[in-house]
DNA sequence: AACCCTTCCAACCGCGGAAAT
DNA sequence: GATTTCCGCGGTTGGAAGGGT
């Protein structure tokens, strides 16, 4: 007893929507049935599409609340400050840009910002200056931990060492000369914005979203802490000793899709490198607390529910009863089918305001816009 | 005017998870 | 529980538009 198809013997249109009927259908039914199901839309609407073109169309196009200006300045930062911080997530970026789809953002992105970034000297997928990663490509070379993990230089890094190869200027430092608005953006909210800087529209300036950021963060963590929980024994090189719990066994009964990616020694990853960092965070003047993160131990980031309980290491009851839920998630871990999991991760405080800084070593050092 | 090249973006594709049956 | 469809997401691509020669 399975569900009928929906659309076999159906003459399925494809291609532009160029016919303004169409287009009209659409919102028409979506204001009297909504947009819950869309092989209904399109039946009921008469449209020979299929329903995930007609979603499509509605949410990339049709939709009243859609801008269709260009991006703005600051919508750009953002996106690429979020870009830094959680990668091509460009559903989640989307949704801090109102009037903004996805497949906006990422157009936008893969048209313009990228290739800025790299005409500014700076890798689009790590957001590091290219001589930094050449430097840190040089150092890592001696590390005995990440020996293996190195592999080639990204296209980008290629293309953009051949373009600066081109350039008659080069700057000392091999940073290239900004001559546009990001010139001056420091990333690191803890680096004193200099007075002709646009950190006074910062993202970093507002509360707000530094609890974006720290939720977007988080998620990175989440899902890595998914894969230390589900997958140590599998990939023990990228995650640090006494970062994951040592007695979790890998689940097999609920495969993380990004767990499963198969880590090729030869396919590096910054975040990866950073996310070890991360892990031994070092920073005693900074006040630490514990962020619950509870997981569905679904694979896919969307999945996650996240809880940021600050619990501060000074409040000595929270401590204890963080520590019991540690424990509790550790016992967790080892049951191959549970269904939740948890992990902890650190963060640093304001300890005046109560606003979260960052991750011990995630994004400490800034970003070169 | 014709051709070529680049840019841009709308739409498609494939995947994974959820929901329906 | 098995099977199929639906939905949402990120990556990729085809082709229109624009600019240069």
């Amino acid at each position: 007893m399975v569900r009928p198809p929906c659309c076999t013997g159906l003459n399925v249109k494809k291609g532009l929507w160029n016919n303004e009927k169409e287009d009209a259908k659409i919102p028409a039914y979506v204001s009297k049935h909504g947009t819950r199901n869309w092989t209904e839309v399109s039946k009921k609407a008469g449209l020979k599409r299929y329903g995930k073109s007609c979603r499509l169309r509605w949410t990339n196009h049709l939709r009243p609340d859609l801008k269709h200006e260009s991006f703005t300045p600051e919508e750009e930062e953002l996106i690429i400050r979020l870009h830094a911080a959680i990668g091509s997530r460009w559903s989640i970026i989307a949704q801090q840009l109102p009037g903004r789809t996805d497949s906006d953002v990422k157009n936008y992105w893969n048209t313009k910002l990228r290739k800025k970034l790299i005409e500014m000297g700076i890798d689009p997928v790590t957001h590091k200056p290219f001589s930094q990663i050449l430097a840190d490509y040089g150092n890592i070379g001696g590390l005995p931990r990440a020996r293996t993990q190195i592999g080639s230089l990204n296209r980008d890094l290629k293309n953009a060492l051949m373009f600066k190869s081109e350039q008659s200027q080069i700057q000392p430092q091999g940073f290239p000369k900004f001559n546009n608005h990001l010139t001056s953006l420091v990333t690191s909210p803890k680096i004193e914005p200099t007075q002709d800087s646009l950190l006074s529209n910062d993202i970093y300036n507002n509360h707000q979203s530094l609890d974006l950021l720290a939720q977007l963060q988080s998620i990175i963590l989440v899902t890595e802490a998914s894969n230390c929980i589900n997958h140590e024994t599998a990939q023990p090189q990228f995650l640090s000793e006494g970062s994951c719990s040592s007695s979790a066994s890998p689940s097999p009964s609920s495969p993380s899709s990004i767990a499963n990616q198969v880590r090729s020694p030869l396919s590096f990853s910054w975040r990866d490198f950073l996310l070890e960092d991360a892990f031994h965070g070092d920073n005693a003047q900074e006040q630490e607390g514990l962020v619950e993160i509870s997981t569905n131990g679904s694979s896919s980031h969307k999945q996650y529910e996240m809880q940021m309980n600050v619990l501060h290491t000074e409040e000595k009851q929270n401590l204890e009863a963080a520590q019991e839920v540690e424990l509790n998630a550790q016992n967790n871990g080892l049951e191959a089918s549970s269904s939740s999991q948890s992990s902890f991760v650190e963060v640093m405080l304001d300890q005046e305001n109560d606003t979260f800084l960052g991750f011990p070593g995630l994004l400490e050092e800034p970003l070169y816009y």
